[in-house]
DNA sequence: TGCCAGGCTTCAC
DNA sequence: GTGAAGCATGGC
């Protein structure tokens, strides 16, 4: 057990910000990660402070770099100026929010069985894929299912992926498997290229487009430029800056940003009336 | 019953 | 290049 205080770092708004679908809150301030091959139980002591069922070692190599420990998200929030109303309350109703790092693959496949699905739909249909075709992994009194692999995914039947409530989306799925188990596709070689690079790549997958593929730049590459816009966040930015958002101002870092609008927007925030 | 969900592809024009 | 239709499914 590590326990350790964390500031800028909430894990309840984490788990429902949209960009993770295996860390939960099992009970009041008890949450379950299933992450890179792995279980981890987190037990939120008090606002900043948290208990983390590992030791230190596996602290500090694998989950402070996972929860984007090291990256100062006070310097984010100091881009947005006072006259923006919209964007300043929708920063301090995310405050606590990080982009993790999770893996590129789990991404992929994540983003492209997402779109047009609610967020609990996405949940479901990511976790029927790991119980069915994943490598059980132990960590507790329950059984838990690591993400299935590539390979694993790219040798099942279009009937038993469609049986995970994938609908139309179970081809892209399977030709995504297909491609990365086949070396066609190799996403860990992928992170060397720039920004614009990786994108293109992304594009080539069937079933991804612009909104997917800055998804998985962002949550699966941690490359925090990027900005997917959703039907939340076009929506957002239709009535709160007349359709075009000032992108330049947020230069390196609009992904974050765009990540405490969709937060606001889907707790809430967009039923709130502007300041004028 | 109809609408909506972290959209993409295809096909007219 | 742009815009509309079609796509599966589950929750409300």
């Amino acid at each position: 057990m590590y326990e350790t205080e964390i500031p800028q770092f909430d894990l309840n708004k984490i788990a429902e910000s949209g960009q993770c679908f295996r860390l939960r809150e099992m009970s009041p301030g008890q949450f379950e990660l299933v992450a890179l091959g792995r279980v981890l139980r987190i037990s939120r002591q008090s606002e900043a402070r948290y208990a983390f069922a590992c030791g230190e070692e596996e602290f500090r190599t694998v989950w402070a770099p996972y929860f984007d420990l090291e990256t100062d998200y006070g310097a984010f929030c100091c881009r947005v100026p006072a006259s923006d109303g919209f964007l300043s309350r929708a920063l301090a109703f995310g405050g606590g929010i990080r982009i993790l790092r999770q893996d590129p693959w789990e991404m992929l496949i994540t983003f492209l069985l997402s779109q047009r699905k609610n967020i609990p739909s996405i949940r479901r249909s990511v976790e029927l894929l790991c119980e069915r075709f994943g490598e059980p992994i132990g960590g507790g009194t329950e059984l838990r299912f690591a993400f299935p692999t590539a390979e694993s995914l790219a040798r099942r039947s279009a009937e038993e992926l469609a049986a995970c409530s994938l609908g139309y989306r179970t081809e892209y799925v399977r030709a995504a498997a297909r491609m990365v188990a086949a070396g066609e596709l190799d996403l860990y070689r992928a992170a060397s290229l720039r920004d614009c690079e990786l994108l293109e790549l992304l594009l080539s997958v069937p079933g991804v487009g612009p909104k997917v593929a800055n998804c998985i730049l962002l949550f699966g590459f941690h490359r925090i430029s990027a900005f997917p816009r959703d039907v939340w966040i076009n929506r957002m930015i239709d009535r709160e800056y007349g359709g075009v958002f000032p992108m330049e101002r947020y230069e390196g870092c609009a992904g974050v940003i765009q990540q405490y609008i969709f937060y606001y927007a889907r707790s809430g925030g967009q039923k709130r009336i502007p300041e004028t």
